[in-house]
DNA sequence: GCCAACGTTGGC
DNA sequence: GCCAACGTTGGC
């Protein structure tokens, strides 16, 4: 059985468009740098799981689309590289801190699940990401509020 | 652009 | 180990 989560990325940086642009419509998730999500990418996610796509700092916020794990957890190198974005020099090549996994695109909603929707669709009060507050980046998701989300689409 | 909520840092 | 200060996230 695979799990489920969602993933946040906004859409000025990454968005779902640039995904399905992307060579075999597939990219590494770099740049977490948080340790619980790190947690989750590095122990947790396998291959064969699947998450949501979420713009956040969009307008609207929101479920643009789902994706799959290609590759489980593997350190995220642009914490080497001191011209990323990314760049974090406390992390060490020979024991990384932060980690990443590579996802490919399954499907693109045809249209964005706004926040705003999913705050206000029953089964869905304790998702995550419709807590106020809850910036956890890479966030687990539950069967049923999966097949709750998808819901609204299919 | 504002600002509440949150995570991290660092002085003690 | 506490906790105030600070930086970041992300909805609005």
């Amino acid at each position: 059985m695979p799990s489920y989560w969602l993933l946040k990325s906004e859409p000025s940086v990454f968005s779902i468009d640039d995904l399905r642009a992307a060579p075999s419509q597939t990219t590494s998730w770099e740049g977490v740098r948080n340790y619980q999500a790190r947690n989750f990418l590095r122990d947790a996610m396998r291959v064969g799981d699947l998450a949501f796509f979420y713009h956040s700092n969009a307008a609207p916020p929101g479920i643009a689309g789902v994706v799959e794990v290609t590759r489980a957890g593997y350190p995220d190198h642009t914490a080497f590289d001191p011209a990323s974005r990314y760049y974090d020099p406390r992390s060490d090549p020979a024991q990384p801190t932060w980690f990443m996994v590579d996802v490919k695109l399954v499907r693109a909603f045809p249209r964005i699940l706004p926040l705003e929707e999913l705050k206000r669709t029953p089964g869905l009060e304790n998702m995550l990401v419709t807590r106020r507050g809850a910036r956890l980046s890479v966030q687990p998701v539950t069967e049923a509020e999966w097949r709750a989300v998808l819901s609204l689409i299919d």
